[in-house]
RNA sequence: GGGCGAAUAGCUCAGCGGUAGAGCGGCGCCUUUACACGGCGUUGGCCGCAGGUUCGAUCCCUGCUUCGCCCA
């Protein structure tokens, strides 16, 4: 017996060893500088450039956790995949530094105030969680094989993004968008800045009581006959003294006889009158009488947004409780008092049991406990005008980043004008392809419902600066001109004089943007839009340079939380500013979920660490996991998914050692090969699931693909047409020297075919077998990687034929029913208890003349696959027979004499 | 209250007009020269409930129930 041959078997281990390789060619494809982005390269100048925006993650890289591999992961499938259809990929990364996030983690990590600590110190400290947070970042990335190209990594506070989020702005001023209005605006009292609607969420449900509150008509001013009071049901007790009107709805009769009266606002007849004697600290002693006044009296509004049935029908309006109450105070021209400052604390100088005091203390939990409330209800109480408390359940409006109930406030601000654009926006919705389009709902829902123009100030240090200063004299506006960009007015004095009134002294907005006003520029930062007009030479860093060939981009992924957000404003700067879509499509991943269902989050402690699985499964394993879920879909974290992935690399690694055990006598052309009904079979299976793996890919389904080729590889090529082929590779083979050949061709291209499906997937175990296996035998000119390798499915661009052409049926036919026998011998052995390796002496098979046709022209390998010497068509009347399928075969098996077993 | 999604094998999930699928788990067999970090065989489901359309419905339509999410 001769021994196989092991020169090329001896570059494959026995094992696999991710440990080993992963980090090995994340160091080689660097070295390689595989994944930089040419604009130079053919497929970039024949306008095949595809331009992929992921989310730029903010700081805190403290909360990484499998939920971010995943979603960063299937954005990589489809980068790897268009990179192997030819397509010139950019894909950088992003880190979105600037803003609130960062200011928020770095108070919290250092246990500081804005406030407590200079504006510069403030910065500082973010700037240095800035850089260790993207080392954590950039650090995992690599590991997971992410084939971004790092000399285009931006950072929302880095020169060029600052210089992008101003010369937007600017763009905006010069359009007119741009407003500095006083308005009602929503307010984090905890963050002390001013917020957008996107930066508010719904608070869980939870017991919100309605107060039944009693307000008196006015007697003064009343009509002998009149009703006495009007009675609302609120929640907010505490905002009574603010409230500027009654409202109900035009037609509700219960209310009709209160037209036209006014009635008096409860507790605005209340005095303190402060003792003069100073307590022992200097300070008037907030003790004192309270005594009775006049009533600050309120009218009665008419108004379709009343619902009749919510509450009594009747409800109060406060400046400012709600945007409906903002509403109606627009609509009705209705007084405003303001009774919260800044920091959400009552400002009520006549009622000394409230003045101070907090709407809203955060107490254990994420309960929230208002002191303010509390003594309000006391006050309501006491003086008779709490008619009755009852249980309601409600959400309150959360800041989405601190939990904070926010507050409406009053002071001018900068308002990008959004909501005339409604329709426009919702027209550049339906012109964005949508992967999963299922999801386009939910921005149309977000548009459809934006009731607040987009307010980009932010009363905060750490953050873009606003190119603007203004006049002490007059108080206009001066802006910063575009070639004057990016610009800090705050350590930069205007270097003219005012343009309005002339004056010289002149003053920076203190205020900074929203982050967002950055991130929903990162399509237009990484085409840098705002160099368009810049003169460029091959001195302009590479970073830097105008790529107006990669705007509008080809795709954006994110997750579907941040639709309203991050999506819906690159939409919208893309629509103002360019008058086009930022992207052609658009990818929705869904959420990484513990192994109970629910989000998986640093806070919340049901986190995965990825860095944890890598090191124990691999990231070729991890993306496995990630390449489970159907698009748009949350995905579970099971880490026995996990070791399916790892079972995926064990079974590539043994297939692709035993293809390699018969592959060194292989060369080119070197005998005519003639392929069996099996090697048709496998070739024609082969190009039907490059096929269905092309199409899922193409529309972002990558789950589809990996199902697609899971199912090829390992049911079809390894559980089927390796054991096939075995008997071929034996000594004294019953098959010809053409059909060897043809075993051995169809090993090479099967192998490379399936290495390349599965790279964009599990990148790394397949790098290290095509280098080991496939590309020394492709000859000189094959591919330097397999991630820079032709996608099988584009024949053209292919340099192995072997599987070009259909997926004839008649071979896929003919290896159904070849497959279908041959787990008819199987089933046969296992009733049996013989093992697969004992040979046969004879092969049953029982079939009408049509069938025994078919059977015929796949009977040398069902025997091959068998190891059966030869067949009857009799079955034996000693031996059970197995049916095989619906092929309307009947299967049994004589086992050789044990004796010949071992010959 | 409005919207979107989900409900399929013990578990996690695919499928979505034509006789129900995968992985894991369970059971049994096999140490066979790619793989025992295996292989083979096998078990297991009124495809949430009720109507309707259709020759035919897990799939389409209507209503309902439960869960998740988004928006009020």
């Amino acid at each position: 017996m001769s021994q196989p041959p092991t020169a090329l078997q001896d570059r494959l281990p026995k094992n696999y060893d991710h440990l080993q390789t992963e980090p090995r060619w994340v160091a080689q494809w660097e070295a390689w500088r595989l994944y930089d982005h040419d604009p130079h390269s053919p497929a970039a100048r024949a306008g095949r450039t595809f331009a992929i925006d992921t989310p730029p993650p903010y700081v805190s890289a403290a909360h990484l956790h499998t939920g971010h591999a995943m979603s960063y992961s299937q954005a990589e499938f489809v980068v790897r995949f268009k990179r192997m259809r030819g397509y010139e990929i950019f894909y950088p990364m992003g880190f979105d530094d600037n803003g609130l996030p960062t200011e928020r983690y770095v108070e919290q990590k250092y246990k500081i105030q804005k406030g407590k600590i200079t504006r510069q110190e403030f910065v500082e400290l973010c700037l240095k969680e800035t850089r260790s947070g993207a080392e954590v970042y950039e650090t995992l990335w690599r590991a997971l094989g992410l084939s971004i190209d790092w000399r285009m990594t931006y950072s929302t506070i880095q020169p060029r993004a600052v210089r992008h989020a101003q010369a937007s702005f600017l763009d905006l001023v010069r359009q007119g968008r741009l407003e500095r209005r006083a308005d009602p605006i929503l307010w984090c009292p905890a963050c002390s800045t001013a917020l957008a609607q996107a930066d508010v969420e719904a608070g869980d449900e939870q017991n919100r009581p309605m107060h039944a509150v009693r307000f008196d008509v006015d007697a003064p001013t009343a009509p002998p006959d009149s009703p006495a009071h009007g009675v609302i049901e609120t929640t907010r007790p505490e905002l009574v003294p603010a409230c500027v009107a009654l409202a109900c709805h035009p037609e509700d009769q219960r209310f009709a006889a209160l037209r036209g009266l006014r009635f008096a606002v409860p507790l605005t007849n209340l005095r303190f009158r402060a003792t003069d004697a100073p307590d022992a600290q200097g300070q008037s002693a907030r003790t004192g009488e309270v005594s009775g006044g006049p009533f600050r009296t309120i009218p009665l509004v008419f108004d379709d947004s009343v619902d009749p049935a919510f509450g009594t029908g009747l409800m109060m309006v406060c400046t400012f409780g709600d945007p409906e109450d903002i509403a109606k105070w627009r609509k009705h021209g209705l007084d405003t008092v303001m009774i919260l400052d800044p920091a959400g604390r009552m400002v009520t100088p006549d009622l000394p049991d409230l003045e101070g005091k907090r709407v809203h203390v955060a107490a254990k939990g994420s309960a929230v406990y208002s002191e303010a409330r509390a003594a309000a209800v006391e006050l309501l109480r006491a003086h008779g005008h709490l008619l009755g408390v009852r249980d309601n359940t409600s959400r309150a409006s959360l800041h989405e980043r601190c939990g904070t109930p926010v507050e409406i406030q009053v002071a001018p601000q900068w308002f990008i004008r959004l909501l005339d654009l409604k329709d426009a926006l919702l027209e550049r919705g339906r012109q964005l392809t949508w992967h999963p389009e299922f999801m386009r709902e939910r921005y149309d829902q977000w548009v459809q419902n934006l009731r607040w123009d987009w307010n980009i100030s932010r009363q905060r240090f750490y953050g873009v600066p606003f190119p603007v200063w203004f006049c002490s004299d007059c108080q206009a506006p001066n802006y910063a001109t575009t070639d004057e960009l990016p610009v800090d007015p705050l350590m930069t004095p205007c270097p003219r004089p005012c343009g309005s009134c002339g004056g010289a002294s002149l003053h920076a907005e203190p205020d900074v943007m929203d982050t967002w006003m950055t991130s929903s520029l990162t399509p237009m930062i990484n085409a840098n839009w705002a160099m368009w007009g810049d003169q460029q030479s091959d001195a302009t860093p590479v970073a830097d340079r105008a790529r107006p060939s990669l705007y509008p981009a080809g795709l954006r992924v994110q997750a579907h939380e941040i639709i309203r957000t991050w999506l819906f404003y690159t939409v919208a700067k893309a629509h103002l500013h360019t008058h086009s879509l930022p992207w052609n499509a658009v990818m929705i991943s869904g959420w990484g979920l513990d192994r109970h269902g629910k989000k998986m989050s640093k806070r919340a402690g049901n986190f995965v660490d990825p860095a944890e699985v890598v090191a124990k499964y691999g990231a070729d394993s991890l993306r496995y996991w990630a390449a489970g879920a159907t698009l748009g879909n949350d995905l579970r974290y099971l880490e026995d998914d996990v070791k399916g992935g790892k079972r995926l690399l064990t079974k590539l690694w043994n297939s692709t050692r035993f293809a390699l055990l018969y592959l060194d006598a292989w060369a080119p052309g070197q005998v005519a090969e003639a392929p069996t009904a099996a090697d048709r079979w496998i070739r024609a299976r082969a190009v039907a699931t490059v096929g269905e793996a092309t199409a899922a890919f193409e529309a972002c389904e990558y789950n589809r693909a990996v199902r697609a080729a899971e199912a090829f590889f390992w049911a079809d090529w390894c559980d089927n047409y390796l054991e096939i082929i075995k008997d071929r590779f034996r000594p004294g083979t019953q098959f010809s020297p053409g059909q060897v050949e043809a075993a051995r061709q169809t090993l090479l291209h099967g192998t490379y075919a399936l290495l390349r499906l599965f790279a964009p997937i599990v990148p790394f175990v397949t790098e290290e077998l095509y280098q080991l296996a496939c590309r020394p035998l492709l000859g000189a000119d094959a591919p330097v990687s397999v991630h820079v390798a032709p996608w099988p499915h584009d024949e053209t661009a292919c340099r192995v034929t072997v599987f070009g052409g259909e997926a004839a049926q008649d071979d896929l036919d003919a290896g159904a029913l070849l497959v279908a026998l041959i787990a008819g011998v199987r089933s046969c052995r296992t009733q049996l208890k013989i093992g697969g390796g004992r040979p046969l002496s004879t092969l049953h098979l029982a079939a009408d003349e049509r069938t025994w046709a078919r059977v015929q022209s796949v009977l040398d390998d069902l025997l091959a696959a068998s190891r059966a010497s030869g067949f009857d068509r009799a079955l034996p009347s000693d031996a059970a027979a197995v049916s095989a399928g619906d092929t309307g075969v009947e299967v049994a098996i004589t086992p050789a004499a044990e004796e010949s077993a071992a010959s």
